[in-house]
DNA sequence: CTGGGTGCAAATGGTTTGCACTTCT
DNA sequence: AGAAGTGCAAACCATTTGCACCCAG
């Protein structure tokens, strides 16, 4: 089911701005922060307001149909369709790498049979040193 | 070598301020937002102001000193000393559960093995449904 | 036609900054 | 003495909110 009617078979009306707003985050691969997506929503419908775009990624997410991650400090969102992965970012060059799903399966596993949790093992960001800025790193002195 | 006497090494004041700050940090178990922390200090030196706090966390989080995290989408702070450990956070109740720190090792040597990536293993907060909430959850339908 | 959705403008909350004054060393 | 550190007030930036108008169903 596509998002459009996900939206309607809830009872949300599909207005023009939602419509441009599940558009961009369809075909933009990358994450947005909620002002690059107002930047260009803006160029799609004449007019649009921040609060708009704020209060519909808040809808999409109560959904489940976006997810909201922290990257460099800023939020950013993008459509939950897109396989799950997670993310090395290096603390020193701020490079970020990505990681398929099934890096973290172990863990999750883990924490399930031994603690019960059933952890939400989507888009995780962890921190470290990257290969190139660890080499660096470990020369220097 | 106690945290007085490596802000004197790097050549940075004592002051009473920071004195406070640090003491509470040392004393306070628990992952202060910047806000609880200047509430404390308050009590202690009288007229401080906010900013100070922002810049005392900001100066020994560069030394390395106190680690800053995210919880409940509010940043934290606790002096680095402190054992490292996780948390699993529930999506539902909110609570948050502890977490050894070698939970995550198998993770870690994954990451360097396969990788090279060097993570940062401190302080990592994983969302999902804590036992309760997930049981709660399953029957619910 | 009617309530959900929008734009606008103003408020919010956490954090940062410029500046003159104070205080460690 | 002199730079580092502080308090104060104002600025900042992302996000939220109240309200009157508007349009999708």
């Amino acid at each position: 089911m596509s998002c459009n009617n996900i939206l309607k078979a809830k009872g949300y009306r599909l207005t023009p701005q939602r419509r441009v707003i599940l558009d961009i985050l369809h075909h933009e691969g990358a994450h947005l922060t909620a002002d690059a997506l107002y930047e260009q929503v803006k160029d799609k419908v004449a007019g649009v307001d921040r609060s708009t775009v704020y209060r519909t990624l808040e809808l999409l997410e109560s959904l489940g149909l976006v997810v909201k991650a922290e990257i460099h400090g800023a939020h950013v969102y993008h459509h939950s369709e897109e396989g799950h992965h997670h993310h090395l970012k290096c603390r020193v060059c701020g490079k970020v790498a990505e990681l398929p799903e099934e890096s973290l399966e172990v863990l999750s596993k883990t924490l399930r049979d031994q603690y019960g949790f059933i952890a939400d093992m989507h888009h995780h960001v962890i921190t470290g040193l990257c290969p190139i800025c660890s080499q660096a790193e470990s020369t220097k002195h």
